[in-house]
DNA sequence: AGCACGCCGACT
DNA sequence: GTCGGCGTGCTC
């Protein structure tokens, strides 16, 4: 038996698995993710070392491998629950062992070494240039360099190490030697900034924030809620799942069982999904917990990420708060993880691995003894199911916290209705009646354009039909070439000329931008003043906040934009919501087009009346009868649920059934077709006789990049188990067969978008 | 990263 | 010849 150990990732030449004998005494009392010491290089110096997996032959030249020393001192620490999170996220998502590694571990990369290192002159200005000539006289270069440098261009005698290195061609071993002479110091600057406290907005408002959330009393739903889940963290209900309508709270709920765990000298994890949007929820932390919070966010550079992760472990932090990477906050006795929002799709990593941060969160509770608490006003079909199933506890609030805010009041138009009476704009009559009265009330007005997963689908002007797959249920995508594909199954039709329909001729692709948009809103009012907000608008580091800030000031009175806009930011004036092209979403390639576009209907509609003013809200659409549509307009989640859930089971989608998309890539386009089909032939072989449902080879959405081609298989089966088996046989059968050497492939459960 | 190895110039 | 500084390359 041999052990496949870990050293260091934190250097590039150090970054792949040794292996290692297991002496007969250690036999049996190993296992994945231990700490152990081991001899290592031509000194056979002790070093620590993770275990993260064994095999039974040795792929290492059998006379240089050396044997385990032995198991380190305390091999329970963070790190070992880590490497054990890891062995699971490759076992379940796929990937190699150190890509895995790579996302739980804190990584001291490069540049944050870079940053903080510097080397400082310990020696006087008379002593330094006492040794300097000595230095010169005994002809050791390398020395003279480094001290003339100090003393010429450091500030106060130190420069930056990475100068010293580069620009001045001094070794380690040169700057280790002076070290051990006392006539400098190698320091790493401890200077650790909390992203917080370094904000200059933060005393402004924070008085007024204290004082609200002191004022603050739970209602007698909210009382219950905090209860039911106290008592179910300790009785071994591991995970939580709160479905509160927007307004219910659940805010304050998550700060009341962090106070516990915390109180319990336990830290807790708060996942968001974008930070730079949920601004006021940070800061409502920041008031509860002061210094001991800290945030993770993309726009903290890797140093100062390292350096947070680094205060968590050391216990200066109670409670993180962050994008799905936090998820792997090093917290020496981790109580609790909040996933907030939990149905967003930025949980599921694009990257190898593919986790997603809901699941993952789950095994790491279960691997340290903590709770899993998910909050959502629209929760995925997934956490739904598994909470309906009694897998998750379920807790629902309905009413709002602040009893003066009530749910608006819907309008869904009929866009097809509009055409046929001669209005061709992109705003309805409706719409336009009630943006002219609220403006005229000096209200403000907000117009969503719903352009998420816009893939180009071909419907119908007049009657609103869109071309479907025969086979699949989705909508065919244009392709070049007039060509309509499916990217679920392969099937291919020409683009008809007359909608199957209705026989009309006004087919096309619908396209339409918030440019567009702003035009016409602008021509139809040009004394108001209108703001646009997208990814051309907010390009600038600032630009989310100071649209929305100028918008919070009611600087104008009309705010266009993307999703972007209906997340987070209450703006209480607002007293008018237009969804436009509602149904856009709705016909993207993809299995869950309808719970995406319920959820951002939801959200959209949600943003209307959040003040002491009564709210409304118009729905666009050429689908009125969509039940994603209807429900998403009576704010009913129960119906909409019970109807996507039917859908998925008539397909035998996720949650009922699960998915394994196994992504193909190579240059050669011929190679990567038999590759493909040689993977379909043999996954039929492993299969057997058990139910698994091979689909494809398929070409995905985007069918080359870069010049790589691209196919896509499917596994589809009741047993999550028996896909996770398959991945593993079909990675086996990868590695073994020569062939698959030019072929890059990725596994994806339950893929986010197909 | 840390360590040994080996090259090279300087000096008893 | 030998000693110490300094760069190089390897680590199961």
């Amino acid at each position: 038996m041999f052990a496949n150990i870990i050293i260091d990732i934190t250097h590039e030449k150090l970054d792949k698995i040794f292996q290692y004998r297991i002496p007969s005494e250690l036999e049996g009392m190993l296992e994945v993710g231990a700490e152990v010491e081991v001899p290592f290089g031509r000194g056979n110096r002790l070093t620590k070392g993770y275990i993260i997996g064994f095999s039974e032959t040795c792929d290492y030249d059998l006379s240089k491998v050396k044997a385990i020393n032995g198991l380190a001192e305390k091999s329970v620490g963070i790190e070992a629950k880590l490497v054990a999170l890891a062995a699971w996220m490759k076992e379940h998502y796929g990937g190699t062992m150190i890509q895995a590694l790579k996302t739980v571990l804190p990584i001291k990369r490069q540049e944050s070494a870079k940053v903080k290192r510097q080397v400082r002159l310990l020696l006087s200005k008379e002593e330094a240039e006492e040794k300097l000539l000595l230095y010169q006289k005994k002809n050791q270069k390398a020395r003279a360099r480094l001290l003339e440098a100090l003393l010429r261009d450091g500030t106060d005698g130190v420069l930056p190490y990475e100068l010293v290195v580069q620009k001045l061609n001094i070794t380690r071993t040169v700057v280790r030697a002076l070290e051990e002479q006392n006539v400098l110091a190698l320091e790493s600057e401890n200077v650790f900034r909390n992203p917080l406290a370094d904000n200059p907005g933060i005393g402004a408002d924070q008085e007024e924030s204290e004082s609200s959330e002191k004022a603050f009393s739970y209602t007698t739903a909210q009382k219950e809620a905090i209860q039911t889940v106290w008592n179910g963290l300790k009785a071994g209900q591991r995970t939580w799942l709160i479905h509160g309508v927007t307004g219910s709270g659940k805010t304050a709920l998550y700060i009341e069982w962090i106070k516990r765990t915390v109180s319990e000298g336990r830290q807790a994890i708060v996942l968001i999904p974008e930070i730079a949007l949920t601004y006021q929820t940070v800061m409502r932390f920041y008031h509860q917990f002061g210094d001991r919070v800290s945030i993770m966010n993309s726009r903290l550079s890797a140093g100062e990420r390292y350096d947070q992760m680094v205060r968590a472990k050391e216990g200066k932090i109670d409670v993180m708060i962050g994008p799905r990477s936090a998820l792997f906050t090093p917290f020496p006795n981790l109580g609790l993880i909040v996933i907030d929002e939990e149905h967003e799709t930025t949980y599921k990593s694009e990257q190898v691995p593919r986790y997603h941060a809901r699941e993952t969160a789950i095994r790491r509770a279960e691997l340290e003894d903590a709770g899993v608490i998910l909050g959502s006003a629209t929760p995925s079909l997934e956490a739904m199911y598994r909470a309906r199933n009694g897998e998750y506890g379920l807790i629902t609030l309905t009413e709002r916290a602040k009893a003066h805010a009530k749910m608006a009041q819907v309008e869904v138009v009929d866009m097809r209705a509009e055409l046929k009476e001669g209005n061709h704009s992109i705003l309805s009559h409706s719409l336009y009646e009630k943006m002219e009265q609220r403006l005229k009330d000096g209200e403000q007005i907000m117009l969503f354009l719903n352009r998420r997963g816009y893939a180009g689908f071909l419907s119908c002007r007049e009657c609103g039909h869109v071309i479907k797959c025969p086979h699949c249920d989705v909508s065919l995508s244009t392709h070049r070439g007039g060509k309509l594909v499916c990217h679920y199954c392969g099937h291919e039709e020409y683009k008809p000329l007359n909608c199957p329909e209705c026989g009309s001729k006004h087919l096309g692709e619908f396209k339409v931008g918030t440019q567009q948009v702003e035009d016409v809103v602008q021509k139809m009012f040009p004394q108001t003043r209108v703001l646009r907000m997208d990814l051309d608008t907010t390009r600038n580091k600032n630009g989310h906040e100071e649209i929305l800030s100028a918008f919070a000031n009611e600087e104008a009175q009309i705010l266009i934009g993307t999703q972007m806009i209906v997340k987070g930011h209450d703006f209480p004036n607002v007293t008018l919501v237009g969804a436009l092209a509602a149904d856009m979403s709705l016909y993207a390639d993809d299995y869950r087009a309808g719970e995406r576009t319920f959820q951002i209907l939801t959200q959209a509609v949600g943003r209307s009346g959040r003040g002491e003013k009564a709210g409304e809200a118009v729905i666009q659409t050429y689908s009125p009868d969509h039940y994603a549509i209807q429900t998403a307009a009576a704010q009913d989640y129960e119906g909409f649920y019970e109807q996507e859930m039917y859908y998925r089971e008539m397909m035998g989608y996720p949650p009922v059934e699960h998915l394994l998309a196994v992504l193909l890539s190579c240059e050669e386009e011929t190679l990567l077709e038999t590759g493909a089909d040689y993977l379909k032939n043999f996954a039929k072989r492993a299969a057997g006789k058990a139910p698994i449902q091979i689909i494809g080879p398929a070409s995905p959405s985007i069918g080359k990049i870069n010049d790589i081609y691209r196919k896509v298989l499917y596994l589809k089966t009741e047993k999550y188990d028996t896909l996770v088996k398959m991945k593993n046989r079909l990675e086996q059968y990868i590695e073994i067969n020569s062939g698959y050497q030019k072929i890059r492939i990725q596994f994806d459960f339950d893929p986010m978008h197909l």
